[in-house]
DNA sequence: GAAAAAAAATAAACTAGTTTAAGAAAAATA
DNA sequence: TATTTTTCTTAAACTAGTTTATTTTTTTTC
């Protein structure tokens, strides 16, 4: 039977106690626990009442193709993160992909809602979410890029060596050759 | 004493039913009624706690001033909306000004979360501001400003007719003689 | 470990959006 | 209603970022 121990750990942790048998047993009923290879879609625009997905192993990419077939990456989740469309059960408008080998729990809506009256600090999860893409939004609309690009240095360090460049750039929303430059100018001042 | 009959109202809109006597007692105390003139600074950048705010009358905006001094509209709200930062406790980067004489309804982070507990779909007002931003953050993104705008003209015709340009060239990004050139391309075009 | 495929770098011509400045129009105030 | 202040427009020179194409480097696969 597959291990659920790092899922009842996140739970022990949000909820600030040890967890019942039941709720142990709730929690494994209602998370289905999945292996995905990389580069696999794991959720695609079009669909409805997609799952949300907390993430034991391996990296995740959000993703939206604009009108003129180009990828934007939203959002990028690891380790003990959450991913998954916040807008659902509506029809969604993104693709969710494996960066790396991945081992993720996926919840439906439904049990999810379920459990964010149960366990309110989850509710927290959307709130935190919340802020750090306002931050983003904001350093997306007032900076340039090459800001953009130091703040993930200094903030996410670890992040930027698991990522190929172009999704890097795909992330700050310009184009693979424009960040190359910006590598090149950064590379002459050391 | 004050009318607070428009805050009752949400809430039993929230709730699906009539509130008890007590209920509108809470409400009541949790919440503070102001009234403000036009161009008022109701929320200021470098505070911590700040406050949530419900809005019966009026319109409001949240801006951030960047290190250039540029300002930067990150939400207007209006009538029956929330407005504020979700990341308060902490000191908040961002400002709320009143845009035309408005009448708004205060509530403290600590008591705005003992009501969230108690009416579960407020903390849905948190997650739709979040499908909300995450929408405007990939049109921004991946459209240009020309676009932007356009969007905003079929999703919010009356907002933007309460709205100066420089403050609608402000909420896309751009600056306000980039806004009046499109307008003026437009303007062409009928 | 050679071959193929994917990712990154470089260059040149281009475009969306900025900056600065000056004048026109509209709104607020005396 | 005249005056002052605020907002909007237009224009010209500029810059951040794009596009397309070619070459080099790195990674994957057989």
């Amino acid at each position: 039977m597959a291990d659920y121990s790092i899922l009842y750990s996140y739970f022990e942790h949000i909820n600030k106690q040890p967890l019942t048998p039941e709720e142990m047993a709730e929690i494994h009923r209602v998370f289905r626990k999945n292996t995905y290879k990389k580069k696999t879609m794991v959720m695609k625009a079009g669909e409805a009442n997609t799952l949300h997905y907390y993430i034991e192993k391996g990296l995740l990419r959000m993703y939206i193709i604009d009108q003129n077939g180009k990828e934007f990456n939203i959002l990028f989740a690891r380790e003990r993160q959450w991913i998954g469309d916040l807008g659902t059960p509506a029809e969604t408008p993104y693709f969710i992909e494996t960066v790396e080998d991945s081992i993720v729990y996926s919840i439906s809506e439904e049990n999810f809602h379920t459990l964010y009256k149960r366990y309110i600090a989850l509710a927290n999860y959307i709130r935190k979410s919340y802020v750090f893409l306002q931050k983003r939004f904001v350093s997306i609309l007032s900076k340039t890029a090459e800001e953009n690009y130091e703040e993930l240095v200094n903030d996410y360090p670890g992040l930027l060596q698991r990522l190929p460049q172009y999704q890097i750039s795909s992330y700050l929303g310009v184009t693979p050759v424009f960040l190359s430059k910006i590598l090149a100018k950064r590379a002459k001042k050391d």
